[in-house]
DNA sequence: ATTGTATTTAACTATTAAGTTAATTAACTG
DNA sequence: CAGTTAATTAACTTAATAGTTAAATACAAT
């Protein structure tokens, strides 16, 4: 795995056990058993899954006690979007969010006229 | 690597060659001597780089006499933009792009009206 | 002090990855 | 046809990954 942050981050991010934490932990600070449990795998695979999430920098870990709860660290997921963005348009219809936003709200008015 | 879609999207992309091989095929269709010519590498390993994004879908080539032009096809990208979707909260200052670009008009115009 | 719970580390195995060199296939050119 | 250029395949090496089991550490609770 070569050495540059966003390689580590999309290296990260290529396994589905890891983007499931990641998931998990939307929704808060989860302890490493909290975030084993929906998992049939061992505990020591899923600390090194942590680890390779914490290398990344798409986590950290505290100390409570015996637990060591997990948060995202969200940062390098905003440079895999702005990696992307010189992509953009070769997959959106439109130029730019915006854009979709404003046809959306267009097809919204006209449901709306036909509807009421 | 996993067998899900998602996964080897991330995979093809962890890797900086891959990842500049994408990006000069943003400028249209290369042969694969093209692609090489930036990289210190052999050509068969740019030919193995260049079949794993063919099989992550992120390039398609076709025959053109003894050349093989390759192509961006990026759907996986924009499932990767869309799987972004439910961290963008979590690493974007406003709610959502369109929010940017109203708070980025509304600094534009105090700036006009400072600089006017 | 002992026991239990949470987590990590060590040691090992199997698989995959990324690169190399050498040989091969395919098509063009003179 | 012979030679050249484009690209791939085969065979191999080295290193990294993802998982396992078993042992160790850290703290809590009785």
């Amino acid at each position: 795995m070569p050495a540059d942050q966003l390689s580590h981050t999309f290296h990260a991010l290529a396994d589905p056990t890891r983007r499931a934490i990641l998931a998990s932990l939307t929704t808060g600070e989860k302890t490493v058993s909290q975030l084993a449990e929906p998992f049939e795998m061992t505990m020591p695979a899923i600390t090194k899954h942590l680890k390779v999430l914490e290398k990344a920098n798409l986590i950290e870990r505290s100390r409570e006690a015996q637990y060591r709860p997990c948060h995202l660290t969200p940062g390098p997921l905003k440079n895999i979007d702005e990696w992307m963005e010189q992509y953009r348009r070769f997959f959106e219809a439109s130029f730019d969010r915006l854009d979709d936003y404003l046809k959306q709200l267009q097809t919204k008015d006209k449901n709306d006229e036909n509807n009421q």
